[in-house]
DNA sequence: CATAGCGTATCAGTGAAGTAATACGCTATG
DNA sequence: CATAGCGTATTACTTCACTGATACGCTATG
């Protein structure tokens, strides 16, 4: 469980952590059951405040990555396949919004969209390699 | 030369005024060549601010949509076809850096994600049609 | 050279988002 | 029942994007 955030990324502290514990569980380091560091722990070890942590823990548990029982460490919930595949799609979904409507403001045809995103796509699976 | 905006809307005023002008010139409502309401006039028209004209204007100049020549007003800049494919390809990859991360992040295949995509474009521009 | 119209530099006000400080209630454990 | 550890409600502070008020410099025109 390895985090680290950057509070001067311009990118909030709370949402660093979200990105990165989901990172964590699609790459596998983070399995469902496993528990996470106590909110006060985390804070410390990354020297923010506990309400940030806990705002980024709560979101996450909104969205359904983790479980949360009173009195005992917050888990990573157990997410049968299909369940799984609708949330990823959903979350793509949503950081695609901005390029729909752009491709639609510039009048690009959606063939023209789709092969720009496909060279996009391309380019960054390639990278991923190295 | 229709403008209207929405204070409430929570989207801010000048990018409002960029989004109309760009997409007026995508209509073929405003030609290259065509001038601009001045930024006072626009301004008590709209009752808003000169300065949030202004720095729409200024935005649209740096994007290279308008052209401006001092004294004179601002007109629609003109642009030969091939360049203006080339912007608009640019501006569609800053939109799509996002989902490109998204889809990495989330470990789907490109062949999923741009089938999303897909599916987006094609309800967005059927519901253009109404 | 006077002036009318223009854009905007500069500064101040406002609201929302992010973060922090403090103190409270809850649960497991003995 | 005491207590240790936990998450967080509440409140306040900071920062930044957006907008507005004012005043200045520039250009075309006569």
């Amino acid at each position: 469980m390895l985090i680290v955030v950057d509070p001067s990324s311009g990118v909030p502290v709370f949402r660093q952590v979200m990105d990165q514990v989901r990172f964590h569980i699609a790459s596998g380091l983070l399995q469902p059951g496993d528990e996470l560091p106590a909110t006060r722990s985390l804070s410390a070890e990354l020297g923010v405040n506990p309400m940030t942590i806990s705002k980024a823990y709560n979101l996450l548990e909104r969205d359904g990555v983790l479980e949360r029982r009173p009195g005992r460490p917050l888990v990573v919930r157990e997410l049968d396949p299909e369940e799984l595949e609708v949330e990823k799609i959903d979350r793509l979904r949503a950081s695609l919004t901005d390029a729909v409507r752009a491709a639609l403001q510039l009048g690009l045809e959606n063939d023209e969209a789709l092969r720009v995103y496909g060279e996009l796509l391309e380019e960054a699976s390639e990278e991923e390699q190295s």
